[in-house]
DNA sequence: TTAAATAGGACTAATTTGGTCCAAATTACC
DNA sequence: GGTAATTTGGACCAAATTAGTCCTATTTAA
């Protein structure tokens, strides 16, 4: 269905939990955990995963946790999802490493190129700190339904 | 890697194949397999999809096929994704049944209305005829590359 | 020294996707 | 009327991806 993976979901939900919180001190993976209802393994996970690519700040050992390692102003939704899922690129052919046919340049090439970048653009536009806005939330997407797509 | 599924990739290559080809007569599955090279049975369901959803008008019988059901110019990426998976939405949330928290309104349902609201104008703003553009080609995506994304 | 954290990676289960195949219905043509 | 060429509908299995959990090592404050 085009969609996002649950798991790059949750990290936007993270996220978003951490940019609402008190950026004065640093949030353990268990507060995130019992903040958000996603499992603390998983929450575990996301945020190594988060961490691992820049966008969060870590601080191990005791009293240690995560904070947002920039302003939410400077954090897009296009980061977040090219943390976990790399390059947005709805199709292979997006891609520089297109192998397309036999020919240099597939006459499909084009219009996907047009069509990725503003799917881009539309998902570096939207900043951490809109999505986070001012009203606090449980933060909790329920991913768990299942939807049948047209096939 | 939010990419969107190879069998719609194949959707959009055979539909930009049929709109290449001849508009005054029916094509074949078979014919249409030998010209993108996507294997028989696979083309035959890729058929059956567009046509039930509409895309496509059939012709049951002998010498029957396939013929695009409007004008290329009337046809979107968007149709033809929205025909193998369903309405475009890229979370849970931004679908109706959406089950966020408790709450009757979680604070990241409205932006994400907006991030996909953006990707599906893009998408919409496609018309087959600008895929199938000029350029005759071979059409034949492969897809079988093998890219990891960021976890 | 100990407790509280993160870091890294391995592993399995669940889900989705891709691909194939078969039997039925329809139609043109001889 | 029969036959061959098609689409239609659905079932089925294999492969790939994703989700989720767990274990051990490392780091750090008190």
């Amino acid at each position: 269905m085009m969609r996002i993976n649950k798991l790059t979901d949750y990290g936007i939900v993270v996220m978003t939990r951490i940019a609402d919180m008190d950026q004065n001190r640093v949030h353990t993976a268990r507060e995130i955990s019992e903040d958000t209802r996603i499992p603390l393994p998983t929450v575990t996970r996301l945020l190594k995963t988060l961490s691992g690519n820049g966008l969060l700040d870590s601080q191990r050992g005791s009293q240690g946790g995560y904070s947002l390692s920039k302003s939410s102003d400077d954090i897009s939704v296009a980061d977040i999802i090219e943390t976990f899922e790399g390059p947005i690129a709805l199709t292979e052919c997006s891609t520089n490493t297109c192998e397309c046919s036999y020919e240099t340049k597939c006459s499909v090439e084009e219009p996907w190129q047009k069509i990725n970048d503003t799917v881009k653009n539309a998902l570096e536009g939207i900043s951490l700190n809109q999505m986070a806005g001012k009203n606090q939330n449980e933060g909790l997407l329920n991913l768990s339904m299942n939807y049948s797509g047209g096939m």
